[in-house]
DNA sequence: TGCCTTTACTGACAAATATCATTTAACCCT
DNA sequence: AGGGTTAAATGATATTTGTCAGTAAAGGCA
């Protein structure tokens, strides 16, 4: 595998590397690995203690935990720029989440002393993860308060109109991302097939067009009117 | 309002403002103020944008956010030692849930600049805080989880349990907090009405005794049957 | 303490969603 | 491209939960 230079790394801008120093940038570069990741394959396995993080270069990760019936939750997706592990790290707890590729990802295995190095050499790297951590927290409370408070219909919407907002849309306007309809309901909570039939429903409605795993949306605003989504 | 002395707070043990120096609690000493609140006041309102953080000496309030239907769905709660705003604060976003006193709570509120200063000055204190988030991240996605596959049943006597571990028992047995039914509802995301009956069901089961708003578990173990609850 | 507002409870019914069984179609690999 | 495996679709039915309406009880404040 190609080692990739930081330094020229698109990702970076986005993350919290961009805040290191180019002496800092280059103990990571250094140090760190790259991998290559196999579209299903899994990259961190809950429960586990991993010896630092991934950045992701390129690719689309789910991250999920098993509930108590052994029924998988897609807890949020990690994509092109972001970091997968570091709460782990940094709780020094078990992963509280596995992640697995969704389509075939590179990404770079940084060891967890260049993290805590890095925290303690430099605050405005400390800030901007804290800055990280804090959205993330948002969006978990934004997204357990629709999971205690929208029927499944509500849910479904609105998760489609979300997949569309993470990961954009292809040339031909699909949602640019490949799910199952198990995977759809492991976001949503429900059982597959509630999840087939209504989106079977919103596609009578012409609100999407389905064609296998290839979703389009043709009417957002029946769709976030039917999804409850305000802003 | 008495300006309480942060060297011999007893939350400060628990909190990211132990890893402070000497000189650095000082300075939190100096600028912050101590406030008194009713129970059943409104300490941050949702949407705001907050100038700095409380520090909860002794009380417990509720963190809550309103779904699209206007409906309360309380997240988490907070107590002795907890800080509350921080993670606006850290973000730069408005506020994210509101914050109301569920009994007479004494709280000190510290200004963002000192906030800033101290994650600027001190690596531990900043470490410090990322582990609080990290934890509350967890705990969010265990919260994920459980909304999007438990049944109301289940996640009713989960919720007694969990409340029972967060707030302890009183000298007569019962669970240290008092919520209304719809309160209860407002966590389980659910309808008051189910809240009741299932309630009336685990106390005709005799998994619980019911006195008003006075709960007390008497089979905790069969409890975490029905919940599902496993740790 | 006693009144009064808020909360708790109960019943009947409607709606949403889960479950199970079976058929059809899509995807993926070599 | 074809064939096997996995996923999607559909129907029938059971369960859970929500909603509405009305009564009883509790908690808080003067």
């Amino acid at each position: 595998m190609e080692h990739f230079d930081c330094a020229n790394c698109p990702s970076r801008i986005d993350s919290p590397f961009h805040e290191l120093s180019v002496d800092e940038l280059t103990k990571v570069q250094n140090i760190k690995s790259c991998t290559f990741f196999k579209k299903g394959q899994i990259i961190f396995h809950e429960g586990n203690r991993p010896g630092g993080i991934y950045c992701i270069r390129k690719g689309k990760v789910k991250l999920s935990r098993l509930g108590s019936d052994g029924k998988e939750q897609i807890i949020r997706f990690g994509k092109d720029s972001d970091i997968i592990g570091y709460r782990s790290i940094l709780s020094g707890e078990n992963l509280s989440a596995t992640v697995t590729t969704l389509e075939d990802t590179s990404a770079c295995f940084v060891p967890k002393k260049i993290l805590f190095d890095s925290i303690e050499g430099n605050p405005k790297f400390s800030l901007r993860i804290m800055k990280e951590m804090s959205r993330e927290l948002g969006e978990a409370g934004r997204l357990i308060t629709n999971l205690a408070q929208k029927s499944v219909r509500e849910r479904l919407a609105e998760v489609i109109l979300v997949l569309r907002t993470t990961f954009g849309e292809t040339e031909e306007g699909n949602v640019d991302i490949s799910l199952t309809r198990e995977e759809l309901a492991n976001m949503v909570g429900t059982a597959t097939e509630s999840v087939i039939r209504l989106l079977s429903e919103f596609k009578e409605d012409q609100l999407i067009e389905l064609k296998g795993r290839k979703l389009k949306i043709t009417n957002p605003d029946q769709l976030a009117r039917i999804g409850k989504v305000f802003d």
